[in-house]
DNA sequence: TAGGAGTTGTAACAAAAGGTACAGGTTTAT
DNA sequence: ATAAACCTGTACCTTTTGTTACAACTCCTA
C-alpha cells in the first residue's frame, strides 16, 4: 500500500474527487529524526499529515522550553491546520524525533477542501478537538501539579507508549518536556529513588 | 433586529435553510448574572451561543481554580462545540458573569451543519482557531511567567477592555482569574503600589 | 588510551509561591 | 444599629522551584 492509499483508508476518504486532488497537489517527504518541520516566527506554507514517525511540537522562551504535543501517523500539526485558515507566522517548533514520513499540502488546498468534502472536514474537526483536549490537560497540569507529579505523569505516559518500565532519556531532555530545569529533575527523581517508585541508572530510569 | 437576524448577520449565514433550521430548533433564553450554563462531570446537551453579556468558562481543582476564558457576543464555548461531536462530559465550568442572552441549540443539529452549511462550518472552525491560539497563550503564560508578570498582563487585560484605568476586582477574583491564592495577589499588589505601578483602593485598583 | 562532550549528583543558596493566623476595614441586610 | 459576610494587609513560616558551582561518571572518537 502507497503512502497515499494508507492515508485515504486511515482518514476514511471516500470522494474520488479529493483523492485525486491529493495526489495532484500532496508531496511525499522522508524526514530523518532531527529535521526541523516547523519554526517558531516563520510562515507556514505547507500542511504535514504524519503518515509513520513522530514530531515533537514545542514551544520556547529563552533557555526554558516546554512541550506542547507530539503529532503521532495520521495526524497534523494543529498549529499548521490553523494556519491554513489564516496565513500566518508559526508560534511553535517543531522537529521530527524518529525518522518521519510526511505527506505535505499546500495550504489554501487544505482550506478549500474543509468545504468542499466531508470527510476532510471531518479530519479538520477532529484534529481541533483532539489538540484542544490534549492542551487543555496540559494547561490543568500547569496550573495545579507540582513538578513531581508532572514528571511522574509523564515518564508513566511514556513507559505506556512504548510498553516497557524503562525511560531512556537524560535529565535534562526530561526537563524540556516538563518545563523545569535538569537540576530540580535530578532531585526530584533522587526522592523517587528514595521512595522507591524508580531505579536509576545511566540514561535510564525504571519505572517499578 | 431579533436575536436570531442578530446571529445571521455575525455570522454571515446566508443560506435559507439553515436559517429556518436555526428558527426551528433554536431557543433564546435570558440568563441573569451568575447563572450557571455548564458543570464540570455533566453532560453537554445543547450548543449555547452568546448573543449579549459575557460568560467566564474555567477549571477547578479542590480549592483552587483557574480562568479558562470569557465567551463574548457571537461566540460559543469551545468545549460544548467540542461536546456536538463526540458526546461527553463538561471538564469545564461556565457562568454568566453579565446579565447574558443565549440562543441554544441541541447538540446533534450543530454537527450536521458543520457538514451541510458552510458558514456554520466557517463559525466552527474559527471559533476553534480562536480558542486553541487563546489557551496556548494562557498555557505559554503559565509556563513561563511569574505571578507578578501574569497579575499585571491580566489587569491590562481588563483595563483596555473597559477602557478605564480602574479595575474593580477583589484580591480573591484576581487570584482566581490567574490561579494563585489571595495572599500572594495581595502582596504582589503591595509590590507595584511601592512601585508606582498601581493605586490601590477598596475593590479598586488603578493602573498608573 | 586520552580527551572531549554530554550526563548525573549534590551542596548551598536564593527566589517564588503558598499557608496560617489574625487584625481591622467596608458593605449589606435585617 | 448591629451582625454577618466579605475584603485587605501583613507577619511569620514552609514548601517548591530555580541557580550556581563543582565533582565525578559514561560514552564516543581521534
Amino acid at each position: 500500500m502507497t503512502e497515499f492509499e494508507h492515508l485515504f483508508k486511515s482518514l476514511r476518504i471516500v470522494e474520488d474527487d479529493l483523492k485525486k486532488e491529493l495526489l495532484n497537489v500532496g508531496v511525499l517527504q522522508h524526514a530523518p529524526k532531527g529535521s526541523l518541520i516547523v519554526e517558531q516566527n516563520k510562515y507556514i506554507k505547507w500542511l504535514a499529515l504524519v503518515i509513520s514517525g513522530k514530531v515533537r511540537v514545542w514551544q520556547e522562551n529563552e533557555d526554558r522550553e516546554i512541550l506542547l504535543y507530539y503529532v503521532r501517523p495520521i495526524q497534523t500539526c494543529v498549529m499548521s491546520l490553523s494556519a491554513t485558515f489564516r496565513d500566518c507566522k508559526s508560534v511553535v517548533n517543531a522537529k521530527t524525533e524518529e525518522d518521519t514520513t510526511l505527506i505535505k499540502i499546500p495550504v489554501r488546498f487544505a482550506t478549500e477542501w474543509s468545504f468542499k468534502y466531508k470527510s476532510w472536514s471531518k479530519f479538520t474537526i477532529n484534529s481541533f478537538i483532539h489538540s484542544y483536549d490534549d492542551l487543555l490537560l496540559g494547561y490543568k497540569d500547569l496550573a495545579f501539579s507540582k513538578v513531581d507529579k508532572r514528571l511522574l505523569k509523564y515518564m508513566q505516559s511514556v513507559s505506556a507508549e512504548k510498553n516497557t518500565p524503562f525511560i531512556n532519556l537524560s535529565h535534562k531532555q526530561l526537563a524540556k518536556e516538563i518545563g523545569t530545569t535538569r537540576e530540580v529533575v535530578s532531585k526530584t527523581l533522587k526522592q523517587f529513588e528514595h521512595s522507591g517508585v524508580v531505579k536509576l541508572s545511566f540514561k535510564q530510569i525504571e519505572l517499578l
